[in-house]
RNA sequence: GCCGCCUUAGCUCAGUCGGCCAGAGCGAUUCACUCGUAAUGAAUAGGUCAAGGGUUCGAUUCCCUUAGGCGGCUCCA
């Protein structure tokens, strides 16, 4: 009998042989995974020491479905250099919903070979292997792994500068003690090994058949563009098969409500190649969106003391130049237009143009906050590789205010712009969103100096937590004249997209020289804070459409109403129920066509119409209507006043139905 | 911008291992049907197979270039 020592099992002490590892503990329960040992992660084979707390980690909490990925990863490897023997490994970390793994090989992975990979990957999980840690020098991994040039790297930057050595490398590569993770198979045979940080799963058997890999891309090495591209394999692994197929399924799911395919198909809007990438054109249908969109806004900036003004769409270079963008901008603008001797440019930003009314007579105090207001159209030169449906284009058009303010007025005007962002987006019944606060960080690509940014980040910062909301960090995302808030919000496939942002300038109305004439007659300087609320009216549009999956809220449906007749002869009177509705400004339209009865109504349901009207000789006689929603209720015999106010009511309540 | 994949009718997609007139469904148009809750039937029109160049007796098919799209990476005022 050897030695007892005491540990601490998910909150009970037990005393327990030398040498017992969490898998004895734990071992019963096949869920369970890694453990977690004094609040680190580690392989059920670790042997646990006197005093030592232990928690089982299961297979589909988050710990243990990273763990999982990871070794999936591993498997992935494994193999890739089984097929081919030449490829040399990157890193393989777990990500959100799956993993990747990155690797130099001559030949780019197409869909075909991801398939044959698939199936290697599965004899190697059905062999059953065991990860097993074995502690190495440097020395001797740099000896190990002569023909892995990356992991070798890695190795060098091991331990305060693995965290930067790129995302996820300090997977590979942790603490001090480097670690080599070896597949076993059941006769003990060495199968491939990895540099690796661990933990593992104890038997590839887990994967089981719940894995896929899904695409494949070009990565650059450590994350630098300067550096060469690896092949880049993305899969994904779950604890069940049944796991595996509702994340398959919610996939697919967000497909359906991608903006670009529901754009197409409800005719709202196209990207015709004879305009140009990134260039979008509204169709009828989305141009009554995007005008009530931008109707409501325009009133709502109104309301909130904001003048609406107007500005060009090009501008003399000396503006840029003035407003300090363009070192920073040009390559990301279009290219000038030569003309009379001066270099034009199609406009970036708007914030100069509203300096220059700023600036076009003086100002007092009195007039403090000014905030000026207008839909810009802006141009920016994407790069042609990241331009994506409305959600990143090469024009836009920005709902872009400033307020110009003393520097007491901030505070109070930033959480005055916060709140009436925040009412916006819950107006629109956006709710999937977070905040995110921009800082500079060491780069020089910031202007102004470290008092002002301290100060400018605190009052922002200070707005920001007020609200309750989640906020993330983003240092160094700073424009380079202030720090900014921003809103994140989800799309229909999990990607974030910067929506409204809030920045803090004390930069421009320097460049600009701006000034008002203060209570005791001298000149001082205001600060000017930046604000878009949607961003993009086009983004916003695009994720408006993923919201709904298409399903407008009546008050931005582009038809509202559609009255269907049970046949022809009913025509005449639903005319007479549209007049009605139109006359209360309701959009509506009668489908008069040939087609018969079911396939209108199959027809309004593609369209997404918020209320279908049927009327037959029922509804005719009685002076009613019938409503047909879009979940396919009924409520049938409706008086015509009682459905005209439920309509008009729905609509200007703004809800959804 | 980089890497990979892709581009056939308005849309979704077959097809051509290089060979007569390139197909379907939906949509559109016309005709008939007048119908009570997700597809009535028939007919017709619609294509320089993304564009340009090359190889070939012959190219939508193979090669190159360009444009556009998709997925990543990098970037994102």
């Amino acid at each position: 009998m050897s030695a007892q020592i005491t540990v601490h099992v998910a909150g009970s002490e037990r005393a327990v042989a030398e040498q017992t590892t969490p898998a004895d503990l734990f071992g019963d329960d096949r869920a369970v995974v890694v453990a977690r040992v004094n609040g680190e992660l580690r392989d059920l084979s670790h042997p646990l020491s006197e005093g030592d707390t232990v928690e089982p980690v299961r297979i589909d909490e988050e710990d243990g479905l990273n763990v999982l990925r990871h070794s999936a990863a591993h498997v992935l490897a494994q193999a890739v250099q089984q097929v081919n023997p030449k490829a040399k490994l990157g890193i393989g970390p777990p990500v959100k919903d799956g993993f990747y793994y990155d690797f130099d090989v001559e030949e780019p992975f197409n869909p075909d070979d991801l398939k044959q990979l698939e199936k290697v990957m599965q004899r190697i999980i059905n062999e059953g292997q065991t990860f097993v840690r074995r502690e190495i020098s440097d020395d001797e991994a740099l000896a190990e792994l002569k023909d892995e040039p990356y992991k070798c790297e890695l190795i060098g930057l091991k331990g305060g500068a693995a965290g930067e050595a790129a995302e996820g490398a300090n997977v590979e590569v942790g603490g001090a003690q480097l670690t080599v993770y070896d597949n076993l198979r059941r006769d003990g045979t060495v199968a491939w090994g990895d540099l690796c940080r661990g933990p593992h799963i104890p038997s590839t058997k887990l994967i089981g058949n719940a894995f896929k890999l899904m695409r494949s891309a070009a990565a650059y090495w450590r994350g630098s563009e300067k550096n060469p591209q690896l092949q880049r394999i993305y899969g994904t692994a779950w604890p069940s098969k049944d796991d595996l197929k509702a994340y398959l399924d919610r996939l697919a799911e967000a497909e359906k409500r991608d903006h670009r395919k529901l754009g197409a198909e409800l005719d709202l809007f196209s990207f015709p190649d004879e305009i140009g990438s990134g260039l979008v054109v509204f169709h009828p249908k989305g141009g009554v969106i995007k005008r009530e969109m931008e109707d409501y806004v325009r009133r709502r900036h109104i309301e909130e003391g904001f003048q609406y003004v107007g500005t060009p769409h090009i501008t003399k270079q000396g503006l840029f130049e003035t407003s300090g963008h363009l070192p920073y901008y040009a390559d990301t603008m279009f290219p000038p237009m030569e003309m009379e001797g001066s270099s034009y440019y199609l406009k970036a930003m708007n914030c100069p143009m509203h300096n220059l009314i700023f600036r076009s007579r003086g100002r007092s105090y009195r007039e403090l906050p000014l905030r000026f207001f207008e839909f810009g159209s802006v141009y920016r030169y994407e790069k042609s590789g990241v331009v994506h449906g409305l959600t990143r284009v090469r024009g836009l058009t920005q709902d872009d205010s400033h307020s110009y303010v003393t520097p007491e007025q901030a505070p109070a005007e930033i959480k005055h712009l916060l709140s009436f962002v925040l009412g916006l987006l819950k107006d629109f019944g956006l709710d999937d969103y977070y905040l995110e606060l921009s800082t500079r960080d060491e780069s020089d690509k910031f202007i102004g100096s470290d008092e002002q940014w301290a100060e400018a980040t605190r009052v922002l910062e200070q707005a920001a937590t007020d609200t309750g909301l989640e906020l993330v960090a983003d240092p160094g995302g700073a424009a380079f004249y202030g720090p900014k808030i921003s809103v994140q919000i989800r799309d229909a496939i999990g990607r974030t997209w910067q929506m409204s942002t809030i920045q803090y300038d004390f930069n421009q109305p320097a460049g600009f020289e701006l000034e008002y004439q203060a209570a005791d007659g001298s000149r001082q300087q205001p600060v000017m804070i930046h604000s878009a609320k949607f961003g993009s009216i086009e983004r916003f549009f695009g994720v408006l459409v993923e919201h709904y999956a298409g399903a407008f809220p009546p008050w931005l449906s582009p038809v509202q109403v559609l009255g269907i007749p049970v046949a022809e002869e009913y025509n005449g009177y639903l005319a007479e129920v549209a007049a009605r509705l139109r006359e209360r400004g309701i959009r509506v339209e009668v489908d008069e066509s040939d087609d018969r009865f079911p396939k209108k109504i199959r027809n309004a349901s593609k369209a997404k119409v918020p209320f279908v009207l049927i009327a037959g000789e029922d509804d005719r006689s009685a002076g009613a209507v019938s409503f047909r929603y879009r979940d396919g209720s009924q409520k049938n015999g409706v008086p015509l006043d009682e459905a005209v106010a439920e309509i008009v009511q729905a609509v200007e309540a703004r809800v959804q139905v």
